[in-house]
RNA sequence: GGAGAGGUUCCCGAGUGGCCAAAGGGGGCAGACUGUAAAUCUGUUGGCUAUGCCUUCGGAGGUUCGAAUCCUCCCCUCUCCA
């Protein structure tokens, strides 16, 4: 059995931790069961849900159980830990609607069969409480004066907490209780933002069972910038194909900032750490060898081999085929993988030939393919000189495109430096 | 329930009758420089069948030649009091 408190802190993974000392005796006992709770607001996770996956991945890998909790039940709550303003409610059908997707989209990455990791969803259990008996049962544990003091609580103390947002926790608390109390679970784990939350349940479990419970928190992911990990203005980085192509998927992470590199590697792949701490000497032109790596590996932890390699080749043929140095964070099964011809994996559609007949504006054509939100960004655009034809920049009133820009029945459509688009002409 | 303050474009925030598609900052996008990085500098940032037209300043009405700005009602948020 692997340790993996160890595994956890080699990777940066612990911000913080309740009673180490005990928690280590107990995973080195035997095998232990622990949770993430994950609230469905939307119908698919996203890039900042990945460090709590990749934790729960490592538990497993340690020969522990993982409970992926889906808060169908809490969601309709709204949790206002770490936020300043109440979000928008959403209706039951939508949270539900999501929980299951959600649910096909984590199936991957955990091993759920029999006795190796659990999926549930805790609607299952809240969507029957009796509220007097609740309160009488759970409520009277909670401490008010307590909770306000907390500073989650106290932001929101200015800008208005609803009664509803604030029972959060004390669901999330019974949560814990449940599973404790149903699974034998132990540990929960969650982002720094749910540490109040998390004792909350630790506590609760204390007082009604008189048994031990622990928590351990993931420091809140920002990239080198300040900028929230996983959203950019465009929207956050989706895990579902659907949301984000893998190709942008790729992309993200073979852009982040030099900053950001080794933590990332030990965040989101399982590449050893012996071979990710040499990144920090790395030369300019290496440097962006790993990023690719780390894009790659990524890319195939959360879509597969083949969609990781695709992406690569895409990026590969559109900035440059470059190798990648075999010695450089050698564990990479990218290093087995030849770059040969690059695969139509950078996004494409289809456009009718007898539209180019008469010379068909740029500026439609960008918008069409989504490369521009507006025809009026779109033109924008090109007065700038930000969009190529083929690679060519074009200019105000030189944005015609006809049938002579066809090179091999197709035009490629590039916009800044990074978004390409490919139309096949047929 | 009472008193006061406030709701402006992606965010913060100016604007108190025409010069307002709305200052300034942030963020975004594009350009230069680079390493598909960061920092820096420049431009740009509602939409459209585009030298004009349409929609936007919490919502609905009204006054006016003309309203983000004035009036009425409503909704929401905050602070203090109950």
């Amino acid at each position: 059995m692997k340790n993996f408190l160890a595994e956890l802190e080699s990777r940066g993974f612990i911000r913080q931790i309740t009673e180490r000392e005990k928690l280590a005796e107990k995973l080195a006992a035997g095998p232990v069961t622990a949770y993430i709770g994950f609230d469905p607001t939307a119908d698919s996770l996203h890039a900042g849900s990945l460090l709590p996956i990749m934790a729960l991945v490592h538990l497993q890998r340690a020969g522990h159980r993982p409970i992926l909790m889906l808060g169908a039940g809490t969601a309709r709550v709204g949790d206002p830990s770490g936020k300043t303003e109440m979000r928008k409610l959403l209706e039951g059908k939508e949270i539900d609607d999501n929980a299951r997707k959600i649910q096909r989209q984590v199936s991957r990455f955990l091993d759920f069969s029999p006795g190796k990791a659990i999926l549930l969803n805790n609607h299952d259990w809240l969507k029957n409480l009796r509220y007097v008996d609740f309160l009488r049962e759970i409520g009277r544990h909670f401490s008010v004066n307590r909770m306000l003091a907390a500073e989650a609580y106290k932001i929101r103390m200015e800008k208005g907490l609803s009664f509803l947002e604030f029972n959060y926790q004390i669901l999330q608390a019974y949560d814990f209780l449940v599973l404790f109390r149903e699974q034998g679970c132990v540990l929960q784990m969650g982002g720094d933002d749910q540490w109040g939350n998390i004792l909350a349940g630790i506590d609760l479990i204390r007082r009604l069972e008189s048994a031990d419970a622990f928590g351990l928190t993931f420091p809140l992911l920002t990239t080198a910038s300040q900028e929230k990990m996983g959203k950019t203005a465009a929207g956050a980085v989706w895990l579902d194909p659907e949301r984000t192509s893998p190709y942008d998927f790729f992309q993200y992470f073979r852009n982040v900032d030099d900053r950001d590199l080794e933590n990332f590697l030990g965040f989101f792949t399982f590449l050893p750490m012996e071979e990710i701490r040499m990144v920090k000497d790395l030369s300019e032109a290496e440097l962006n060898q790993a990023k690719t790596i780390l894009a790659f590996e990524i890319t195939k932890f959360v879509h597969g081999d083949k969609e990781a390699e695709s992406a690569w080749k895409a990026a590969a043929q559109l900035f440059g085929a470059k190798g990648i140095n075999p010695n450089l964070l050698p564990s990479s099964s990218i290093h087995k993988i030849t770059l040969g011809a690059a695969e139509e994996d950078i996004p494409s559609s289809s456009l009718p030939r007898q539209r180019l007949v008469n010379g068909l504006p740029a500026w439609e054509l960008i918008f069409e393919v989504g490369l521009a939100p507006s025809k009026s960004e779109a033109r924008r655009l090109i007065q700038q000189g930000g969009v190529y034809i083929n690679d060519e920049k074009i200019g105000e009133g030189h944005d015609l495109i006809s049938p002579v820009s066809v090179r091999d029945g197709a035009i490629l459509i590039r916009v800044g430096k990074k978004k390409y688009h490919k139309i096949k002409v047929i």
